[in-house]
DNA sequence: ACCTGAACACCGTTCAAGT
DNA sequence: ACCTGAACACCGTTCAAGT
């Protein structure tokens, strides 16, 4: 701690603190902010505290609490796309971005919330995601002037499908550490709708009631992908 | 004025004034303010002064601000889905829903995106749209044990568009209101873009940039849901 | 019972003052 | 140039006090 401070008062030219604040530094401690405590735990302060700063300092870096979420999330997305491999038949390609795009969002819970957030704000995340799906089209046969339809179907399914269920993988992350299982949280959630939902209004969903429990998120959502594939392949 | 107040200092039994509180009222309120200011624009104080009451007098009605605006989307959706006629071939029923919900969410821009909140909460707005389209299901011909994922594909990509198309409409309304129209918002934003995107790392998306001003959100929207349609008569 | 509004414990953001 | 942290203008929510 002293020499810390002796660094300070007596720096060389150009020499900086290995722990000097930088825009990255910042992203990756508010990601690992939001891992572990969810969107209500990224505050300014804390984050300051986390990086032993000012509130006030991580304003030369993002102009605003916008900024740095949006940046968070974009950095989750790029990350989990630039693991999915290029070489492969398009609608494996498809599928393989889909499921990249999913584990981050169960790594990640809040980043799926965030996304629709992002999107309204400047896109890039849409853009990211609209990429990796939109240049498979061309080798599965879509007109030209249908890809901007089916990408953008494609990415709003796959927005959708993270922001609804990030609930499940968060909730069931936090109700783990405290001896349940997403099983029994699942079930928890069946039973409020049983008791708030008029079966006579509401006879689709009673019969789902019992499905819902043991329902696997991962197996449901590549079975919306692969719905959207056989509707390209029959249209298109 | 001052007949308000005297009615206030001798009230009859059960007697109530017009303008006594609810959650009805207080519902209609908040749905009134979101709509014209959008979702920062729902205080309590705001919400209070509005029903000339004091804040903490809502807390009588709604249990807190998450639940109000769970309140307020599932108005909302309750009141999209109510218009929908259900003497309808099963294809045509499930496009109806989600036209009446597209309307919903570019006449309450906000809701599109509290849906996706309200889902991570009691996910009542999930239930009703889940109830409206799969019930159409059996006629369709999709079997019992793959309603479920049916179902829900189509719900995340509704969800999933309304909330990343609620930016446009809500920008476009304002933007309107300042002399400029949508087609000039949208044009921004691909202006932006193309600055911000290297071409060599996402030429799909520049292809895209020329469509994106022009192009019409709700012809966007019914082609994924009719690319959905095609892939269940596909798959089952 | 229902309502009031000040008080509490927070926020994001700004900015004068430090090094 | 970069950082600090008090100050400002808000929030949601609570609760003693009124009617």
């Amino acid at each position: 701690m002293c020499q810390y401070v002796n660094m300070k008062s007596s720096p060389s030219l150009h020499e900086r603190r290995s722990d000097a604040l930088s825009k990255e530094r910042i992203t990756a401690t508010a990601i690992t902010i939001l891992d572990i405590g969810g969107d209500s735990a990224l505050t300014f302060r804390r984050l300051a505290k986390q990086l032993q700063t000012g509130a006030g300092a991580i304003y030369h870096y993002v102009a605003n609490k916008d900024e740095l979420l949006s940046v968070a999330t974009n950095a989750v997305i790029a990350e989990a796309l630039s693991t999915v491999a290029t070489n492969q038949e398009p609608d494996k390609a498809i599928e393989a971005t889909a499921f990249a795009l999913f584990d981050a969002f169960e790594a990640h819970p809040w980043a799926g919330y965030e996304l629709t957030q992002e999107n309204r704000r400047n896109g890039l995340g849409f853009a990211q995601i609209c990429e990796a799906l939109g240049s498979k089209l061309d080798a599965l046969g879509v007109p030209s002037d249908a890809q901007f339809n089916v990408a953008s179907a494609l990415s709003s399914y796959i927005t959708g499908f993270a922001s609804q269920n990030a609930a499940n993988a968060r909730l069931g992350k936090i109700i783990a550490q405290e001896g349940f299982d997403r099983t029994m949280y699942l079930t928890k959630l069946a039973t409020r709708w049983k008791q708030q939902l008029d079966p006579a209004v509401y006879p689709f969903v009673h019969q789902l009631l019992d499905k819902i429990p043991t329902h696997d998120d991962r197996e449901q959502f590549i079975a919306g992908i692969n719905l959207m594939l056989a509707g390209i392949t029959k249209l298109h």
